[in-house]
This record gives C-alpha cells, sequence and structure tokens, in this order.
DNA sequence: TCTAGCATGTAAACAGTTACATGATTGC
DNA sequence: GCAATCATGTAACTGTTTACATGCTAGA
C-alpha cells in the first residue's frame, strides 16, 4: 500500500495535521495519487500506533499535528529504494478502445477524438500549473517539476496517438470491408 | 466499476465460462486490466440475477457458459459512449518520484534510470507480444492493434523522460548546492 | 495411477469511496 | 449572529487480493 507513504513523504517535509494532508492530497499530489480525509485520519492513527509518526503538538478545535519518527524516516527511505511492484495498472480508457469493435464505426471513431481532445485539456491543464507554481531551486520543487513533465509527456503521446488512432479507424471505413469479429488474443 | 463492463465486453465476442474469462484476464486484458477468478465468478452470479448475461450450455466438470444477452449488449454500449470518469488515477512511480529529494542524489539518479531500464522493459515486452500475435484484419484486431500501440508510445514517453530526469538530477549536483527541501505546491 | 490442467466457488483481509456526524473558531 | 472554513472522526459499502477449499477429467 503507497497510502501510508504518501503520508510519510509529506511528512518529512515538516509536520502537519491530518486536515492539511488532505489538502495536500487535493493540490500537490492530485495528479499523481489521491486520498480522502476519511482514509487518512485512521491511517495517521495506524502509522502513529506502527512508531512510524508521533503526535506533537495539539492545537485548537481538536488539532493535531503528527511529525515523522525516525522509525518513519527509515521506512520511506526502504520504501523509496524497494523494487517497484510490476502489478497491471488499470486502464479504463484503452479497456474501453479494446471493445470498441462492438460500436458502428462512427461511434468508435468520435470516442477517439474525445480521447484526443481530453488528453490535450490535461495537458494544457499541467501547463497552466507549471506556469502558476513558483518554482523555486530546491530539490524538492526539481522533483515536482520532474513528476510535472513526465504528465505534459504522456499527456502529449497519448493525444498524438488518439489523432492516429481515429485515422487508423476511419482509414478503414472507405477501404477494405473488414469483417466484424473474431477471437483475439491482445 | 468496470469489471462487470470488462466481462460483458468479452462476451460480446462469444459465449465463455467464468474459467476461460480468468484466462483471457490473464492474456488479452493482461496490459489493460486485472481480475481474478475469485473476482469473476462472484461478478458473473451479479450480472446473470441483472439479466445482462444468462446461463447457456452447462459442459463436464460443472462448467457454465454464460452468454450475453439483449440487456447486457445495450448496457454494453451504454457504458462505451458514456463520458470517461475523471478520477485521479493514481500513479506509484510519479508518487516516488515526488519524494526523492529525501534520497541521496545518487540514489535518486539511480531510481530514475531503473525507471527507464523498466519503461524500456516493458515496450520490449509489448513489441514482442505484436510480433506474436497473427493479427488479421478484423475490427476487434484492429482495436488490439491500437491498445499495443498506445502502450509502445506511453513506453517511449516515459523512458525518454525518466532519462532526462536523471540528467536533471545530475546536473544539479556538480552545478550549484541546492538546498535540502522547501513546501511546495504542484 | 498419477499429474496437470479444467472448473467453480467462498472467506478474510485490505483499500478506497461516499455518506453521516459533530463541533470550534475566525472574520464579516 | 452567521457563514466559511478549520478540524476530526465513524459507518456502510464497493472493489480487489490472497488464501482456503473442492472435485473432475484427459492423457502420459
Amino acid at each position: 500500500m503507497s497510502l501510508r507513504h504518501a503520508i510519510l513523504g509529506l511528512l518529512a517535509g515538516g509536520p502537519a495535521s491530518g486536515y492539511e494532508l488532505t489538502k495536500q492530497f487535493d493540490l500537490s499530489l492530485a495528479n499523481v495519487w489521491s486520498a480522502r480525509h476519511s482514509q487518512i485520519y485512521p491511517e495517521l492513527q495506524k502509522m502513529a500506533a506502527a512508531g512510524w509518526v508521533v503526535v506533537g503538538e495539539e492545537g485548537a478545535r481538536g488539532r493535531k499535528e503528527y511529525e515523522i519518527t525516525a522509525v518513519g524516516r527509515a521506512e520511506l527511505e526502504r520504501w523509496l529504494t524497494s523494487p517497484l511492484p510490476e502489478r497491471t495498472q488499470r486502464n479504463e480508457l484503452l479497456l474501453r478502445v479494446f471493445f470498441l469493435w462492438t460500436l458502428r464505426e462512427e461511434d468508435a471513431e468520435r470516442f477517439l477524438v474525445d480521447a484526443a481532445a481530453r488528453a490535450r485539456e490535461i495537458h494544457a491543464r499541467l501547463d497552466a500549473l507549471d506556469v502558476a507554481i513558483p518554482w523555486d531551486d530546491t530539490r524538492s520543487d526539481l522533483m515536482g517539476r520532474l513528476v510535472l513533465e513526465q504528465g505534459l509527456r504522456v499527456a502529449t503521446a497519448i493525444a498524438d496517438w488518439a489523432d492516429w488512432a481515429a485515422e487508423q479507424i476511419s482509414a478503414g471505413h472507405d477501404a477494405l470491408h473488414l469483417t466484424d469479429r473474431s477471437p483475439t488474443q491482445l
């Protein structure tokens, strides 16, 4: 599970309350990982029980500030240097593309044209973010820029692919007559 | 939820048992969606209760063959033509990159070099798949090729990004001295 | 005969989302 | 006084993984 490590990573940047962590998931981490407060609060309790974090200052309105411990830092490092799990990442866009043969050609093509538009929207949103953020030359901001750059590159790749894919489909419909289906194995 | 729609899509290609569907998730759909038999069997029961599929032939060893119904086909079409949900897709690679500033520079760089190698492995695996599959000119195989092509393009984009990112990190360490961190907002 | 693969299921645990629930404080 | 927002939690439900559990059949 990565949620606890995401929290650990955020706390490595300084102590924070569950409320503040929730906001960081909605802002900083929005494009990379998401978590609701209803998941964060219980997780912080488990992490405290495991000794990865401790409650430091308790402020107004029941505010509890969590700090990362030495054990927590060690766990964060262990996680960062352990091999990435190679589980299949689910991709609903591609799942749908796989079954696009069941639609009429024009609907399949529209799907891909929409997908291209969506990818370009995401690119534009990330571009705007990049401009809006007052990046400095800290190492943490460098990493933020690296993350954003991957977002931009992948969005571009997907937009270009979707354009190309839409063409492949329309190329089929005025040239040869393709049959409806046959069992496939990707 | 997409699992039931993935199953619907597979059954649109012809009737199949839970066992056969499980194999299709492991083979055809491996790069796009995953599901275990322990999720598939109960899901088929729910789909049958909803009238999306029916049990047709029952064969040896308790084999039950499921067929998609007209209701199921309508639901598949509805799903394919409905807007893609825009939930944050979790990305553990980028999550880790975000916290790479907590590592020593050489470890952060190694992380990215490894990420580039991983992306190239994935690319090679997909390339091999492409060659191994006896594609025909059906519409379903066309869609399979589109899916595979996106995999190749995204893998390339990530490999190139990771090379570039590793350079950005090593560029930092012999030039200016970056401070350790400061609050960031991506 | 025995092994591999066919074939189906359930249970427990974990992860994540949505909804419910409550109360304090700051600033207008 | 009231609204916004700070602040924390729990419960119910859905989705996913891992482990448990069982039995049949074809072929070597």
